[in-house]
DNA sequence: CGGCAAACCTGCGAGC
DNA sequence: TGCTCGCAGGTTTGCC
């Protein structure tokens, strides 16, 4: 479920549980997922100091004394785990596991193998392949309205599509780009370039208290995780309309009799979910 | 260049 | 109980 506030989460986790340690052994268990691994990675990354770990779009970036940094983005279904200190039994789809000086160890983990591990050389950060066309954080002070407007400036594929667009805005995923949509109260069906101002000022406003509300839910998990020894990013959130398909509208109140409530669309191959009574 | 669909993999829940 | 089908939080590629 990595998305960006996902990602955030799992990041503040890694900077509290590995800022400072040394990497003192990289288990490589796969050759790779669908982008192979960096050759010779254990030992690139042996006896280095981390430095800090850091989000950028939805990848996890763990900065190492020697100006490298391990890239990790989770894909679909991508987890990090960490452990603490004794004897850990891999699981079927731990891909890489990297121990610290201290035991602690983080463990990347995903099933379904959409995610990618990257190893940026120093200098590599701004210019690398996966980052370079990244769109701008929509967390950041700057993202507003008219930054909005000038990103869907132009643009006639759909709202929802262009939310998704990682070049366009970094991080948004399929969950928080429907969310953000309710929110605002903006049809996913419009065409990207035909919001007025207003509306993406309500926009931009939207995508940032989605965000934040979800990170500050993962955060009190991530609370409970320090002595819980479960699973990073993967917290209780309540959607008002992902994954709510007939479900009577919070927003607007309507009966599901007379509205039919929450509808699922496809869009670009993937479920959009709205209340076409309260977006337009 | 823009827009769209398909491909990449595995797991899980629904339905038969 | 066990099988098949559809679907899943993302990104890249290739085609029009």
């Amino acid at each position: 479920m990595p998305e960006l506030p996902e990602v955030e989460t799992i990041c503040g986790a890694l900077q509290i549980a590995l800022r400072g340690r040394i990497i003192k052994a990289v288990d490589v268990r796969h050759t790779g997922l669908r982008v192979p691994f960096p050759p010779k990675l254990a030992g690139k990354l042996k006896n280095r100091r981390i430095l800090s770990c850091a989000r950028r779009a939805k990848y996890i970036c763990v900065n190492l004394d020697n100006g490298q940094t391990l890239l990790i983005h989770l894909g679909m279904a991508g987890r990090i785990l960490l452990h603490h200190g004794g004897p850990y039994r891999p699981g079927k789809h731990d891909h890489l596991i990297v121990t610290c000086g201290d035991g602690t160890r983080m463990i990347m983990n995903d099933a379904r193998r959409f995610g990618m591990v990257l190893l940026l050389a120093d200098g590599e950060q701004n210019t690398h392949k996966a980052l370079r066309g990244l769109g701008p954080e929509p967390l950041e002070r700057s993202f507003n309205g008219p930054a909005l407007a000038a990103r869907l400036k132009g643009r006639k594929t759909c709202i929802k599509a262009a939310l998704l667009d990682q070049r366009l805005i970094a991080g948004i995923g399929n969950i928080y780009a429907s969310e953000a949509l309710f929110r605002a109260g903006t049809d996913p069906r419009r065409r990207a370039g035909s919001l007025t101002a207003a509306e993406a000022t309500r926009l931009a406003a939207s995508i940032k208290t989605v965000l934040r509300a979800a990170i500050k839910a993962g955060g009190s998990t991530l609370k409970d995780y320090r002595t819980a020894e479960g699973e990073l990013g993967y917290f209780q959130h309540h959607f008002a309309v992902y994954d709510r398909e007939g479900r009577a509208c919070p927003g607007c109140r309507c009966q599901v009799s007379r509205t039919g409530g929450i509808k699922r669309i496809v869009q670009g191959g993937r479920s959009t979910f709205f209340c076409p009574r309260k977006q337009t």
